[in-house]
DNA sequence: TAAGGTCATAGCCTAAACCTATGGCCAATG
DNA sequence: CATTGGCCATAGGTTTAGGCTATGACCTTA
């Protein structure tokens, strides 16, 4: 769902908690590289569309009132956001000049890395990281022929000639709408779940690969596909306000999950789980950049 | 820091998000509300702003291309927190109308209840709910003038006449920046940090207050101010690049504990910590929308 | 009392964003 | 094979939002 017409831009937040944070609209001006005028008619016009008083103006400068610095501190969380994005940005476009080179698959570059290289990029200024994303066996190539320095990747299989350290998991599983018949029960037999029309990606794709694999395993067909769509979050939004069920990886819909906009079913019988690593050559050394980001991820 | 200028707007991310979701940009357009050349423009100017191919388009529609799939995860994070604020302040404005009606303290107010509220109106879109923020005194006062139906307050003295519930824990930390001297000790006596001069809130505030009175309780004075600023944020940016300690709420700076960009200090034999606790009138019925919500925070 | 900081207002101007109308393209359908 | 109906892109015209400079009113501090 849209955010709505007359949301704040992420530049008047900005602005807003630069003026929350040095004490005075004139200073949060200089610190945007905007006239002054131009940043007290933006606060003006936040307030406007928020419908409240956000400062106090004095000849003195400007503080929060109660209402303002409750919305700083939302506000913030907005714009914490905003830099994982940049520093994810950056990742990518330094792509081979940077003093540490990553490549990771798609799952972790989507939902974990952000955070990840947000933390570190604010905690390391100055030092560049490069990004690719792939899937996992071109990572592993990446790392084989020196194009990348640090590699994460989910898999089950061994790694050969590789150094690994765990850094998480992911996992498969199966969920609905709170409308549909099964958000009651929160438990079906594997059969009913390979019997029933699920929401896919396209034939290929690793997410369901995975499952028929796990479904070939029980002696079981691949599940009939309702609707197959190309991305996870055509998925994900197929199945919440759809009535199907999808198999899909737990990272993916953690949000979802714990907003209760989507229902966890327990699959008897069918575990779908990886281990997301870090993994690097065994030979090489590990440049100190890499061996601070993998001390970062296991505090 | 700001943002920078070039950093693409939060509706055009947004509209990406849908595009990527719904498959095409005439239809993200049309949930938009906008024309679908707007969308397509839009579209395309934030692809020139970050320097990559986001769609690929056909006469079938469009899909997102790896680096696409990777921004679109990446933007809905910052999504996830604007929905937060928006659900925020939706509850700031109802005020008196909602059907459930929140008093909450201030570092709860800003630094939990966002999130609360924003899964929780994702999961019961339709309730109104109204937020009032105050001190632990004024909301308890709420409760009892029936102003409110269900608090949220961190104290450490009993309650009287109101049922409770905990729903975490606050804790007052000396922090410094990783180039003061006390980062590499990470532990400090609370004799040095009485007789060393913090940045602190002004006279009179809670966190301040909680501070010297725990001072007093060993026989110590209160600590000297080398500056004195008027919000939380404020303590908080100039601690990051100012070289005096401060002590601070660890819920004000978790994320930069986090990232590395302030460092703990411990001290010893000071421990300054809150319950954080939902209150409402031991007589009246919780609403049931109340229920729900305290369900959440419990799962 | 003068100086230096605060923020607000006024007037002008530019640039960005929107809309409607149109055209090219492909796929599904008869 | 042609027609229809979806898709996206382009063109041209209009409006609006936002920026800047210049100025004024106000308070604090030296």
């Amino acid at each position: 769902m849209p955010l709505g017409p007359s949301f704040p831009e992420l530049a008047s937040l900005d602005l807003f908690v630069s003026v929350v944070e040095l004490g005075s609209v004139s200073r949060a001006a200089a610190a945007h590289g905007v006239a002054q005028p131009s940043a007290s008619s933006r606060i003006r016009h936040l307030e406007r569309q928020l419908g409240m008083i956000l400062l106090e103006r004095s000849p003195s400068g400007s503080i929060p009132t109660d209402a303002g610095v409750v919305v700083a501190g939302w506000a913030e969380a907005i714009l914490r956001s905003a830099h994982e994005l940049k520093a994810g940005l950056q990742a990518f476009q330094a792509e081979q000049s940077g003093r540490l080179r990553i490549a990771a698959s798609f799952t972790i570059a989507e939902y974990l890395l952000p955070q990840w290289l947000g933390r570190f990029a604010r905690a390391h200024p100055g030092d560049s990281i490069a990004l690719e994303v792939a899937n996992s066996t071109s990572v592993i190539e990446r790392l084989h022929d020196g194009g990348a320095d640090l590699g994460f990747i989910e898999t089950t299989s061994p790694l050969t000639d590789l150094d690994e350290h765990l850094v998480g998991t992911d996992e498969l599983i199966a969920v609905v709408a709170p409308a549909h018949p099964w958000a009651n029960r929160r438990t079906v037999p594997v059969e009913t779940l390979a019997a029933t029309p699920l929401v896919t990606r396209e034939a290929g794709s690793g997410t369901r690969e995975a499952l028929e694999a796990a479904l070939a395993a029980l002696d079981l067909g691949p599940p009939t596909a309702i609707l197959e769509l190309g991305s996870t979050s055509a998925v994900r939004s197929a199945v919440l306000d759809g009535n199907s069920p999808t198999v899909i990886s737990r990272l993916a819909v953690a949000a979802e999950l714990d907003a209760g906009s989507l229902i966890e079913i327990e699959v008897k019988d069918l575990a779908i789980s990886r281990s997301l690593r870090a993994v690097w050559p065994r030979r090489n050394p590990l440049p100190p950049l890499a061996v601070q980001l993998l001390d970062s991820l296991t505090i």
